[in-house]
DNA sequence: TAGATATTGAGATCGAGTCTCAATAAGGTG
DNA sequence: CACCTTATTGAGACTCGATCTCAATATCTA
């Protein structure tokens, strides 16, 4: 079993916030674990499903929420304006990344930068506000989509090295 | 009647994309540039319908695409997970802001910061994209709600200083 | 092991946004 | 200006992602 810290994890918020461990819970987590990069509530239902488990879609939509709380997943909707369905994954340890989107083939980067840490930090102060934390998605066209005469293809979200480092206020 | 410039720009877009230019297509041009800040459509319907207009749903719909792609408004769903509806506003010559939003009483702050663009511009780079444009959303406590034993108000968003001019990268 | 109650499943419901299609009106043409 | 073509509108049906209801079930506590 993968991620066998992060279920330890996923256990002690259940306990800690009085929820009680059931089976649909431990096989959604282990759910969302095995799957790469995003994916939607009905996607990961019908997966569960493909594999045999029984779980409903209610059930499936209220745990999410209960992984999200735990800070194991993110939820949040990608694509600009043509986000119809919340989109979830899977996090390690509350690592924050951010998502560069292809607007031509919807290709997804997750990158890291610690300027945008440094950025939110400034601005937060400038205003008065505490800072919480930020979702910051950039959209633009991928190499491939770029070069003229091609087609599109649908790429795997891929994690990528920091970039940048200096305080970008 | 404010917003004259802005007025000619959506004419030429419309005569330009072979749109009809209708009195309910001024009229929506008109309420959301009297509009401050970030409203949904279904209030900006109800805003319309209490002036004494007549127009339907879905023409406040289909219409504010237009309005999306004449560069003249931005839609977007602001508030983290809590996003059910997208929000409109009204942009003044193209020029691009970002959020700032309260958690707890969400209220909106408006902010222009060129470290992000910076920013984005150097990702982009790094990824082999070539730049589109971004969302950046960042939430937090503000002052007011950040103090103890505050009762949350509403504000309404408040267009900032430019923050920061260095690369953030 | 039994009892209290949180959780589940199936399906109803909600709600933001889109679609359909007949009626209307914008704007080009003679 | 009057006519004609056709984009646009309005009313309401529809879509579909997400939530809610409530009886049945499973978890955890004592």
């Amino acid at each position: 079993m993968t991620a066998n810290r992060e279920k330890e994890q996923f256990l002690a918020y259940l306990r800690a916030a009085g929820h009680r461990v059931t089976s649909e819970r431990l096989a959604l987590f282990d759910e969302i674990f095995a799957q790469h990069g995003h994916i939607d509530a009905e996607e990961l239902h019908a997966a569960m499903r493909s594999r045999g488990l029984k779980i409903s879609r209610a059930t499936v939509y209220r745990n999410l929420d209960l992984l999200v709380l735990s800070g194991l997943a993110s939820k949040q909707r990608l694509g600009g304006t043509g986000d119809r369905r919340f989109l979830y994954e899977h996090l390690h340890r509350g690592q924050h990344h951010d998502h560069l989107v292809c607007a031509s083939c919807g290709r997804v980067v997750e990158f890291v930068s610690p300027g945008i840490v440094a950025l939110q930090t400034e601005i937060c102060r400038a205003h008065g506000f505490a800072p919480g934390h930020h979702t910051l998605e950039i959209r633009g066209l991928c190499n491939a989509c770029a070069a003229p005469g091609m087609v599109l293809g649908l790429g795997r979200p891929v994690v990528a090295e920091p970039v940048g480092g200096g305080i970008g206020v």
